[in-house]
DNA sequence: GATTGTGAAAGCGTTCACAGCC
DNA sequence: GGCTGTGAACGCTTTCACAATC
């Protein structure tokens, strides 16, 4: 009965993805239909969780059979909002950012750079994988022209809430947040952090205790842990 | 009472690396003494949250004063094993791979790029922030010549299983996977998992919402989202 | 017979609120 | 008086288990 308009708990909304990309790939080696046990197993968590997270979107299985992987590709695509393209505005061309704007996942998933921007005068002109990168003074017009909401911060920590504050100034409203420091936004601005150092701290953690520990390591499953 | 050989719940271990980051910055401005009120503040959560993530270090405050910096950047180093510089390995030399290695945030925290391998021929030998790209069948060498623990996958969605396949045949017991695909690995081995599309697609699900939705956005706090 | 969809139970993580201590 | 440390309450997430349906 979960019908569509009802708020996704963001525990599942995490792993709509997960699924949508498994479904993608089965989809293209002429797989029609599979069972939520099926795509639990590709997916590396268990098939109650799977049913739970589909049943959010509406009732879109067969009993008895399983899931029509075409149809439900559509579904998610349409939950995600992933029915368009959005286009994303980075700001810093340093390392990450210029690979992120190489990175040809996002294009392949939904996404394409409508622009990159820096403060280094060195680096503004400079064309990567087919952008240019351009001043941050532009950072306005890029993104009241594209009409982006979605912008990447790929800056040094002591730049980042600077490059925030300008994203929001220009009218993002979401921000990806690569940069190692804490961004104070507005409420009303969704923020999500990725951070490749704490990511390997957690890891070093785990093998700290190794070491030391007499109980075991935490992630049960056979297959890949969870993030 | 509790002391530091207990298990710490995940969620907390994730939240450590924020803690240590802020404390880090705050010493170097010369704060010696901070309260988990100034610390949730920094960090973007609530106080009590704080007091008892670090009481599963230990009882490292003082009531009535608050914790002292430098002894609680000690702690923390401590259980998160940064007590040491830990050797990575990176497997795939793409945009990515060729990012985190130059990427100055993993020497700045801990870690250092031991090597990195791939299979293009053309890619071999090329150097990347003074590492030399070396050849897939080299890993093992590098993995047990430097005592590697952690390995990187960087590598596309289809190369990846092969990978951490190979890491782990050369000892590896922690992976940090940012391709697109769920590893399965033994339930020995920890693996951690940042999906860079998958982030956007979360962003696009709150956009989405945004553009259908009544209800407001999910995150409540003033301060940056979690992630 | 197989598999979904989902209430109910169990397990975690967060927040409250205050006793305990400086 | 101020701030930590932590039991208890609350809310969210996962898992179980089975009725409903094909």
């Amino acid at each position: 009965m979960a019908q569509s308009r009802r708020r996704i708990p963001e525990a599942s909304v995490i792993r709509l993805p997960v699924y949508l990309r498994i479904l993608i790939e089965q989809f293209e080696q002429q797989v029609d239909n599979i069972s939520s046990e099926r795509l639990a197993e590709l997916a590396g968590v268990n098939a109650a969780k799977v049913r739970k997270d589909l049943s959010y979107l509406g009732s879109y299985g067969t009993r008895g059979v399983g899931y029509e992987a075409e149809y439900l590709i559509y579904q998610i695509r349409r939950e995600l909002g992933l029915t368009h393209d959005w286009p994303v505005v980075i700001v810093g061309a340093g390392n990450l950012g210029q690979a992120l704007a190489g990175y040809g996942g996002f294009s392949e998933r939904g996404f394409h750079v409508a622009g990159i921007v820096d403060v280094d005068d060195n680096k503004i002109g400079s064309v990567i994988a087919g952008i240019r990168i351009r001043a941050l003074d532009e950072l306005a017009k890029i993104v009241s022209g594209h009409e982006v909401v979605i912008g990447v911060v790929a800056t040094p920590a002591d730049a980042a809430q600077d490059a925030a504050d300008r994203l929001i100034a220009a009218g993002i409203t979401s921000i990806l947040n690569f940069a190692p420091a804490v961004l104070s936004v507005p409420a009303s601005v969704v923020v999500r952090k990725v951070d490749l150092a704490t990511e390997l701290q957690v890891l070093s953690y785990y093998e700290q205790r190794r070491l030391t520990a007499l109980h075991s390591v935490p992630t049960g499953s056979t297959r890949g842990a969870s993030a």
